[in-house]
DNA sequence: ATAAACTTTCAATATATATTGAAAGTTCAA
DNA sequence: TTGAACTTTCAATATATATTGAAAGTTTAT
């Protein structure tokens, strides 16, 4: 009876969670059904089938399998083959801090660093300073050149550190 | 015959940020419309109007208006009454780290403040602590409100900061 | 008050993105 | 090898999101 109780509650729990989780991710460029897989597994104790996703989130074998490739990609989630079983286990990163370091990790190399070259780029183009609108526009595109190099610098410091660094040390350095 | 050629390249280059700052949106849910009025308004000596942007970005009033609009709901961009004229101008903050500052603001309101609630309530939820599932979902999510609790003091130390400090200083910080 | 100049709205439509599911591909035990 | 168990692919389809444009609304000069 109460054990009926509990898991109620926590399926319940998981479930918003992982809906929020979808929603969440949405406003940041990542697909719902991705950021509900990675959600699932994230509190999932266990490794789960892509039948077991399928399942719990109520989506078709090829979405689960193309999304599944995709967290793969980004480093999110770990293929993983039990000994003696046929089928194809999943795991993801419980540890947050690793999650967002492999994010920014990903996210550095496939958006920021173009972005910045393209930029460098942009301000080669043309040099008459005395055009307002050339110099209007080199100003601003060396303004965010600038500030983006300063974050890949910043970002990258973040790779190396630790979590411990993050979570307990920080706020007195920035005090 | 030279002030074709700079006009030309200088066209050229606002182009190719435009449609890239737009893409760049894109990955980070943002419309490319917006994003690129955005980066219009950003690399623009002066402000525009909506009719200027229609015909510069070759979209239509409605979508102009609407994106606007969102735009200044993000404290990006400025309505602006030229005296003596009818129409309304826009024009957008364009130092990056004002910019930067206030993206920061609007998406730890909108979007972090809101998931730490959520995360709060789903840790009470249940504490039977035996059960593996409950003990990996508690986990879980304390570790990612933990994290996010950390983050949003980090940013508004961030907002709270200014630019110099973190486009020079910050780097001898992290050493 | 009128009307021209301008802005806003929103139903219809177009476009982009995500999802399905069945077929093709792969692996592996017997 | 065969075929059962499983994974991958991708054209078709569905869904979500963005865009249009014309009508309604607003403002301002006369």
């Amino acid at each position: 009876m109460f054990g009926i109780t509990i898991i109620m509650k926590l399926t319940e729990a998981k479930k918003q969670f992982i809906s929020s989780w979808g929603a969440f991710g949405t406003h940041w460029g990542i697909n719902r059904t991705m950021a509900q897989i990675h959600a699932l597994l994230m509190v999932s104790p266990d490794p789960l089938t892509q039948d077991d996703l399928m399942e719990q989130l109520d989506v078709s074998r090829g979405n689960v399998n193309m999304n599944i490739r995709d967290l793969i990609s980004w480093g999110l989630v770990d293929r993983l083959i039990l000994t003696g079983e046929r089928k194809e286990y999943f795991t993801a990163e419980k540890d947050i801090w690793k999650v967002a370091t492999q994010i920014i990790k990903e996210r550095k190399k496939r958006e920021l660093d173009p972005m910045l070259k393209l930029l460098a780029q942009l301000e080669k183009i043309d040099d008459d300073k005395k055009d307002k609108h050339v110099k209007q526009f080199v100003d601003t595109i060396g303004g965010i050149r600038k500030f983006g190099k300063q974050a890949d610098q910043m970002l990258d410091m973040m790779i190396k550190a630790d979590e411990s660094w993050f979570l307990g040390g920080l706020l007195k350095i920035f005090k």
